[in-house]
RNA sequence: GGUGAGGUUCCCGAGUGGCCAAAGGGAUCAGACUGUAAAUCUGACGCGCGAGCUUCGGUGGUUCGAAUCCACCCCUCACCA
């Protein structure tokens, strides 16, 4: 018995391990040296989402153990699309917009993992390897691998082919090979001999272990990440305004931090498991000390502060506290001009109001079109309930008209700002 | 191609001529309680501050009146070929 490598240890503490090909094996290849491993990323959109999070972060943790990433951008694969448990086939995107993604996802990635230097981590594009195969190589050469009995047999396509009704297209079902040319080009390339991703990509892994074992003869290994889930079941990493995105201009790093803060009790040690890079007993002292004492936990407030750092920077965090310590320590009062002038740039969701407009328009309207609520019915219950507070003062129905008169300049703070609570959490800063 | 079942408001799902903006559940939003948590309780939940306006696969029709009846069309599912 060879010692436990401690990265792979590690990670098992964390939960962070769904299935690897054989464990000794694995153990031994980390044990030996520095290991080249890639994960891929599809450009599906302009940006990443937090689903893309734990995979990143993985490549890091693999990075910061002296190991080299290869972080592999899906310039061609995004083409295709992924038909990986879904249930129904996907609208192809431009090439022209796929390109631009990915040229996204690129800048992202780079915030996360150092390609600096000759022996530093690769970013790849599976585009460059694919773009130029012409069909009929690449079906004696790489598709004469593949049989199909094996190919329809993956559970991930299963209930696409069983399914009356739903169907998979010839080009989805392509994708296994696709992906499994990238690992055998990678390790043709660099020597990649371990490729992670999350547990839905199993079969995509193992199919691309087999072609590289056929074409090239190698070994390769491969590691799954869990699907993250909520304990009360509903689905991670989504709020009312959807995906909860890595880049600041789509969610930003005030949303982000509040994101992370308002996570359950139920499920605040294992994120922060997943997604830091804190010791795991010192996130265990941390839950310990938590069940302790009384009140409020501290576990939230450090994965909050802890995964915004990690994704948005210092400055981000900074920004993100400024606003939450300002909107929900109950004082705006401390507020100076300037801080209000810097709440908007933060992040706080903020509209400018003009004067005229304000006259007509019932304060439902106003604070929909603002985007506090989805309809102006929610207001108006809002309302009904004193839960709508302008500069600190209620608002009711009555004075749903009032507009105008609420948001004249002389109950602005500082002749122009006013601060509107709907609810708990929801803020707005409308400024005149 | 044949036969049978069905398409209802975000989702599931009741409703078969007026009492239906449409039961019930879920999701969502707000209130209470708390810790910007969970659980629980309360209210809202097509759109509109309101008068009112627009919905029940589509198009036409019957009727004072249709989600509900009729005709045609579109789609889904099941079984058979």
């Amino acid at each position: 018995m060879t010692a436990v490598n401690p990265l792979l240890q590690d990670l098992q503490h964390r939960g962070l391990i769904a299935q690897t090909t054989n464990e000794e094996e694995l153990n031994e290849l980390l044990n030996s040296g520095a290991v080249t491993l890639y994960c891929g990323f599809d450009p599906t959109a302009d940006s990443l989402h937090l689903g893309h999070l734990v995979p990143l972060l993985m490549l890091k943790r693999f990075q910061d153990a002296g190991h080299r990433p290869i972080a592999l951008v899906g310039g061609a694969t995004g083409l295709i699309g992924d038909p990986s448990f879904k249930d129904q086939e996907r609208q192809l995107n431009s090439a022209e917009v796929v390109a631009q993604w990915g040229d996204c996802l690129k800048a992202q990635i780079s915030r996360f993992i150092d390609f600096s230097g000759d022996e530093g981590a690769v970013l790849a594009n599976n585009y460059d390897w694919t773009a130029g195969v012409d069909v009929l190589s690449f079906l004696r050469d790489v598709g004469k691998h593949f049989t199909v009995n094996k190919m329809i047999a993956k559970e991930s396509v299963k209930q696409r082919i069983d399914r009356e009704g739903a169907g998979i297209s010839f080009t989805e079902f392509t994708y296994q090979i696709l992906q499994s040319y990238d690992y055998q080009q990678l390790n043709s390339r660099y020597g990649c001999t371990l490729q992670i991703g999350g547990s839905d990509q199993w079969g995509n892994i193992t199919g691309g272990i087999d072609l590289t074992r056929r074409m090239n003869g190698a070994h390769v290994h491969a590691i799954t990440l869990p699907l993250i889930t909520k304990s009360d079941g509903t689905k991670f990493g989504k709020t009312e305004g959807g995906a909860v995105w890595l880049d600041p201009k789509k969610t930003s790093p005030y949303a982000f931090y509040q994101f992370w803060l308002q996570t359950p009790d139920a499920d605040v040690y294992r994120f922060l498991r997943f997604f830091t890079f804190l010791p795991v007993e010192q996130i265990a002292a941390i839950e310990r000390a938590d069940a302790e004492r009384a009140g409020r936990p501290e576990g939230q407030r450090v994965l909050a502060q802890e995964v915004t750092k990690l994704v948005h920077g210092e400055a981000g965090l900074e920004a993100a506290e400024r606003i939450t310590q300002a909107l929900f320590s109950g004082d705006t009062s401390a507020l100076s001009e300037n801080d209000y002038e810097q709440l908007s740039l933060d992040g706080l969701p903020s509209s400018m109001l003009l004067a005229e407009e304000l006259v007509e328009k019932p304060l439902t309207t106003l604070f929909a079109e603002a985007g506090m609520a989805k309809a102006g019915r929610e207001v108006k219950d809002a309302l009904q309930r004193n839960a709508v507070v302008i500069n600190g003062r209620n608002v009711g129905l009555d004075q749903n008209m009032a507009a105008a008169e609420l948001f004249d300049s002389n109950n602005a703070l500082f002749d122009r700002f006013f601060l509107v609570k709907l609810g708990k959490k929801k803020h707005h800063l409308f400024m005149i």
